[in-house]
DNA sequence: AATGAATGAGTATTCATTCAT
DNA sequence: AATGAATGAATACTCATTCAT
């Protein structure tokens, strides 16, 4: 029997899930360890036993939740060789994004759409963890960097994976200043809001689910559009 | 003597000052009626003499960032006469703008860009009201309903202005539910998030000030072209 | 009513009879803050509010304690010079103490024994907080310095009092590491041991009080003979 | 199969050891099992393998320490006739030494001496026992009573060995209440004080080794002659 | 208007100890 | 003999709030 590690530990993974529950309900400050035991079903002391502290919990979400994007990001990459099928991967000429042939373009756009895609389905399931994310990313002083190494795509984030082309292609279009803010303000924290204020949203507005979701892409999908104007302007000004 | 209400007391507003940098800081959770009173320089029980709890402080903050957003609304209502000078507003037909001509479509991305700025550099000076703003709202439990006050600019918003007219233009506007939704998402959130992350933004990636709104508004510029086209095509698409 | 700090509030007190009380039976480690408010019969909260945590409690107590004794030298300093009526200190030449005539020997005898006796008595009266000293002191790794700052009578330890011949002499005097020595383990820790394990005891071997003071007291006066002539003996191997 | 006490199990000794050690620094109450176990290198549950609780692991040092000194004082017994070589021990008449002759006189200190010197060397070995019995013992609610049985050298303290005919003659010594109470306060606090605090006055006035010891029974040197002068005047008064 | 003192309920965390294996 | 997991009770400390003045 060795998936020691495999199972984790039935009563670790109930403490997991309650802390999710709880931190999204209430953020990391509200929630306090005696409520995450309680609806854990565990001994509060038994929470001590597998984190050191009540700070190690949110650590090893926020942990788990980078390694799962991670995740997402590494099998894009090793899937997208079929996704081009054929057509090459615009260049980068001082930060602007030059294309082959507007058949080039569509199919840039297509797989962008296809990651964006499964990023956000992936968002939407992990909500409750994202809204936490938020909510601590937010406070001045934590000193929590995760978002900003989610943001910033760092180049620890991928492992020996063979998406290292990839990786250095982001890395040097991420270079710019301007992109990088671009990316930040106007890709990660919408797809990151969207996901945070999901089931509030809808139940405010009783929205249906997919259809809330193919709206969001589609926006999605014309700001794509919008960002390779941008991108061809601010590569203008720049040269 | 209606200067009573103005002056609020110096006490009150040191009071409300330091709730401000400290929920801004830890939360409000995390923040301590103590920490404040001394940040304030005041004596503890004096906060319970102007405030009947801790929340209530938070809910006086929130009055006021409701009550300034209000204003700006309010003003530009106010002056949108000699921003239009001549051209119409575009009609609303079935949630589909409709021009009269080119020379409206501009008048009118120009006086929307004019409101949005306006309320960015707003919202940039009370960015800690609404990092606090957000923060809470994120919490799944909070009773709160102020963003979402804001965000659908219900009616009792506004008081006896003048600004019935694009008010009632406005709520016919926003009673598409998908418009909604456009404009939750990609123009409230953004705007609310670009003020929210400014200074770590700024802390890390060590943006100027001017540089970084300015590339902020160029983005909005494009986004609300791409919203027209976006509103033309599921305009098309509901009739 | 200006006795605001004289009175130093009654609260406050009964919180330090109370951890007098339990530290002394039990060790500062054995004594929780709840059976402390509960003996002193206050909130356990407001024992917060006086003392930032549990050991600045034993602070607080230890400070009171260097501070009665150094009354008590400050005491017998001022009282002196009536004691010695006529009769001249013996003079210390390297480390050695020289008397004028046997008379000047008996007079130094008698003024020392004087002392001592206040002495025994004080540390009888504070004989908990005597104990609690030793106890913490004993730990290796405690921090605590006091029971040091007593043994060598830092120059700190007296203020502004004309007493400062004598501290000066002392000074000069514990300057020998070996007088140092034995004036730590001979003098002071007998004289500790004995109010710490005074009422030990007594209850173990059923003796009255005054018999107890007054044998320790005559033993002390031979060791003094011994120590005068231990002092000529090592003076004379510095020589 | 008389090895299987005296290995004892390397595990047991490593936990006693690392008891030792953290008693030794923090006291009884402030060194947890955790600490304990994760110093010795074994798990905390191998503990109560071995001790019935906490409080056994200090009842078992406590038992070593006092066979040790047990031992001690029965290999003195039994070489004492040795060290006696024809000399007589002096009687005891009413609590008061009588010595045949000078001679008879010198040889009891000679031998006095050697039994204190080769006590406080073993002392001075087993100084973080005796510090952990000293902390101890000073609480005054301790049920524990080993300081009190080393003191008093009770009967049950010694087993069947031949030295019998010396415990007989301390006991009828020992007596007396007043010799009980020198010999408690006078000899045997100093000389556990002496070992309690070895390492801090080292620390602190950095004195060497040889050098502490030499000096320390220079003084009890003194302090024999010294008790024996007053053995005979107590016995005066007594009469 | 402003404060020092006081409190009950709660916080995170650690404790000695036990149990199943 | 040895261990990982589990627990109930306690720990030091803080909280929001109140009260008398």
């Amino acid at each position: 029997m060795k998936n020691k590690n495999e199972k984790t530990s039935a009563m670790k993974n109930k403490i997991l899930a309650a802390s999710i529950s709880l931190f999204a309900q209430k953020g990391f400050d509200g929630a306090s360890v005696s409520e995450i035991a309680k609806l854990a079903g565990v001994n509060k002391a038994l929470i001590y036993y597998y984190f050191k502290n009540k700070n190690d919990i949110l650590e090893s979400l926020f942990n788990d939740l980078l390694q799962s994007i991670q995740q997402i990001a590494a099998d894009f990459a090793n899937n997208r060789k079929q996704l081009l099928n054929g057509s090459s991967m615009p260049e980068l000429i001082d930060g602007k994004l030059v294309f082959n042939d507007a058949e080039a373009k569509e199919q840039f756009i297509k797989i962008t759409k296809a990651f964006y895609e499964t990023l956000v389905y992936a968002m939407i399931e992990q909500r409750k963890l994202i809204r936490i994310l938020m909510i601590e990313s937010l406070k001045y002083n934590s000193k929590d960097k995760h978002l900003f190494k989610i943001a910033t795509l760092q180049p620890d984030f991928f492992g020996g994976s063979d998406m290292e082309q990839l990786v250095n292609y982001l890395m040097e279009f991420y270079g710019s200043k301007k992109t990088r803010f671009y990316l930040f303000f106007h890709s990660l924290v919408p797809v990151f809001s969207f996901a945070a204020f999901y089931d509030k949203f809808r139940a405010i507005y009783d929205s249906g689910d997919e259809e809330m979701v193919k709206e969001f892409l589609l926006v999605n999908d014309l700001q794509l559009r919008s960002f390779i104007e941008w991108n061809s302007r601010i590569a203008d000004q720049q040269s």
